[in-house]
DNA sequence: TTGAATCTGACCTTCTCTGACCAATATTAT
DNA sequence: ATAATATTGGTCAGAGAAGGTCAGATTCAA
């Protein structure tokens, strides 16, 4: 009944429940081997029931002795994260609101100082008044812009 | 799971750490000596794990009694990217150009790939081009943009 | 039956490591 | 002094070892 997916993904998720922190280390082909499965199959299961949505994220080396680390990500994290993305994608916060999301992201993990400093930058509403902007197209594309920035950083890979 | 490079990198940067003044000296035949690899090794490590954009800098003499002079350098990631900025900040890039501009960037290391994903968001042209901008507003905006996030970036404390 | 989920295999990119050969500098012999 | 030699480090191409991507085949479920 369940599939080969199903099989790689409780696997992985009984390793994750064993180790002492939510994190833990693969070889793709030693994994594929014991599911006498293709490599690119583990890179399916990741992709599918290990992505950022549910609450993990992978990291992984090429090379020798690469490797492929998956986490755990609280799932406090993960729900913020997941409010988040629905509420910039509901609909147009003004700058303040927007700037409060960030901070918050910021102080959950989500994001870095760094990208928060970013964030904040081009979604302030200085940039788009002084270039006459009228008030409607500047939020838009406040708007916009977080919510693409947000797409990328949680997808896959990122 | 680590490899030669990384015990090689790690066993540098305790002796930098030890070191009174962020600064070592070593031969390449006897640190090659040390991890029982090829002297060419120790360029290797170097090149990949002591860049400059990684804050470090390398120096060497040949010939008889020659060494390897490693230092920790701090500024210097701001340097370049102020040589980057006022470029950037003078011509005013398309958006090919800046695209171009921040991959170099996020390969020189001088910023993350989360970071070079949302610069390359924010400073695409779909985003204002959906929304109606003339193309002048749209490079100005861009521009200033791109400005405002780097010079965050490089301010004391990110 | 049809569309989504799963699975495979061919091909690609990145990282590491080695060895042969090159370049520079100090030391020693003449 | 000058030339020869020894001692260092540098460069580069290539092999090998991971993991990544993507299109297409297959399976499953509505």
């Amino acid at each position: 009944m369940p599939n080969l997916t199903d099989y790689i993904e409780e696997y992985i998720k009984k390793m994750l429940a064993l180790s002492s922190d939510q994190c833990i280390e693969v070889k793709r082909r030693e994994l594929a081997g014991k599911f006498s499965c293709v490599p690119s199959q583990i890179n399916y299961v990741l992709e599918r029931r290990f992505s950022p949505e549910r609450g993990y994220l992978v990291e992984s080396r090429r090379g020798g002795s690469g490797c492929i680390k998956i986490y755990r990500i609280n799932g406090e994290q993960a729900k913020i994260l997941q409010e988040l993305i629905e509420d910039a994608c509901k609909n147009s916060y003004d700058s303040e609101r927007l700037r409060q999301l960030i901070e918050r992201m910021r102080e959950e993990k989500i994001i870095s100082r760094r990208e928060a400093a970013i964030l904040e930058v081009v979604t302030g509403k200085d940039i788009y008044e002084a270039l006459g902007l009228n008030p409607e197209q500047s939020i838009e594309l406040r708007h916009r812009i977080f919510k693409e920035a947000l797409h990328k950083l949680i997808k896959p890979g990122y």
